[in-house]
RNA sequence: GGUGGGGUGACCGAGUGGCUAAUGGUAGCAGACUGUAAAUCUGCCGGGCUCUGCCCUACGUAGGUUCGAAUCCUACCCCCACCA
């Protein structure tokens, strides 16, 4: 279980598969967030249907709401969602960072105050192991210390070590928590270490040498800092990266990162503004983005995005879906979402089948040329 | 026919002598969102320009008072309510 088989690479770029319980994933993957034990407004069947292998959830959002002992009670996060293929459990790590002004942190945690009831709750990273034990995800993630991207050397630093000293910590509790049920799941590392070059490097140096992962990530980046600078970043970490273990790059991104990310070696993604722009009205096209709101779109008879096989771009007029964002029905919310992670996976199993024929490099800069061309970021 | 109330920008609706191109809201337009405190947030929204400012046109219509009027006066037009 957890194996990952390397079949190509086209430079730093991989094409691979990764076994896990609940099946497995073909990467380059794009990974749908469903936060809330859902991917916000998606039926799992329209979900499946994006082509989507592996789904995330949080564990803080999941522990304040309904709480993992009822997750737990309903059969794990699998059997109360549905969801019958992989998932992965976010550990809350982000939200160290997100929910700044709502949280102090300490060596032995992190301290929240509840944005749903203002009640104070503690994280530490022995905790939020164990609620993903519960949670019950193929994968869980180590509780980490996100810093924004602007940070200086002194706090990226801080968050590095520390993320460091959590992992330890992760790592022992969900050793004795998997007991004789290895197998059933397991844990990744996160390096940190802001923009700077040194720390990234202690931090990546630091995981593998402790050795034994079955997954790498990549945390703390599109966080603020400038694109140029996280493709600097991915590309000073590329040779220090176990070539065996599928690499993923929290939190990113728009395609064009996807492709870029790809092209430094990350197998795995994953990202909200899929979801989110799609509920807020922006659609992915492959040169550009468009805004579905707009009124250009008003008598538009053609799909949202003519290249694309989604169940929207299938079936619905723009001007339908415009109408659907004017009189604000949760139809086009959903919609569009569906289009963007369906843009997102897709996107993913182009580069791959790139990959394996050995033109990865020359599309890659074509779709990104043609992308870029409007403006897109 | 009489009495009373009222006519403000696409719509609703504040404002009752200068701080008013005119509060709010709606509609409209544009933009932002990267391990989800987000079906959210921001900006624009009379016209024009040589655009950190300037010039036109505007509060039913026409005239008047005043240094200055959406705000006061007069006449007229229209709408609503009640009474004949």
């Amino acid at each position: 279980m957890f194996e990952f088989s390397v079949e190509t690479t086209a430079g730093a770029a991989r094409a691979g598969t990764l076994r896990l319980p609940h099946g497995s994933v073909e990467t380059p993957a794009f990974m749908p967030v469903g936060t809330h034990a859902v991917v916000r407004g998606l039926h799992p069947a329209e979900i499946r249907r994006t082509g989507a292998q592996i789904i995330l959830a949080n564990t803080y959002h999941l522990h304040l709401r309904p709480g993992e002992a009822v997750v737990q009670a309903m059969g794990g996060l699998n059997r109360f969602t549905t969801w019958d293929r992989p998932m992965l459990t976010d550990s809350g790590g982000f939200q160290v960072f997100s929910l700044e002004g709502l949280r102090t942190i300490s060596e032995r945690g992190v301290e929240f105050q509840s944005h749903i009831d203002g009640t104070y709750r503690t994280v530490t990273p022995e905790s939020a192991v164990e609620i993903q034990w519960a949670l019950g995800a193929d994968i869980a993630m180590q509780f980490d210390h996100v810093v924004p991207g602007q940070a200086l050397h002194e706090l990226a630093a801080e968050g590095m070590e520390r993320s460091l000293r959590w992992l330890d910590r992760c790592r022992r509790r969900h050793g004795e928590l998997a007991g004789a049920m290895e197998g059933a799941q397991t844990l990744w590392p996160i390096i940190q270490g802001g923009t700077h070059a040194d720390l990234r490097q202690r931090s990546a140096e630091g995981i593998v040498a402790r050795g034994g992962w079955t997954g790498i990530a990549i945390g703390g980046l599109s966080v603020g800092e400038a694109k140029p600078v996280m493709h600097r970043v991915l590309e000073e970490l590329e040779p220090v990266l176990p070539r065996g273990i599928p690499r993923y790059l929290m939190g990113v991104g728009f395609p064009a990162d996807l492709l870029e990310g790809i092209a430094r070696g990350v197998d795995l993604f994953d990202c909200v503004a899929a979801t989110r722009n799609g509920r807020h009205g922006t659609a992915w096209l492959p040169d550009g983005r468009i805004n579905v709101r707009g009124a250009r779109l008003r008598s538009d008879p053609g799909p949202l995005d003519p290249e694309c096989d989604c169940e929207t771009c299938l079936t619905f007029s723009r001007a339908y879906l415009r109408h659907l964002f004017v009189a604000e029905d949760m139809l086009g919310l959903r919609l569009v979402s569906i289009h963007n992670v369906r843009f997102l996976i897709r996107l993913a199993e182009q580069a791959r089948a790139h990959i394996l024929d050995g033109t990865f490099d020359g599309w890659s800069r074509e779709w990104l040329g043609r992308h870029y061309a409007r403006g897109a970021t």
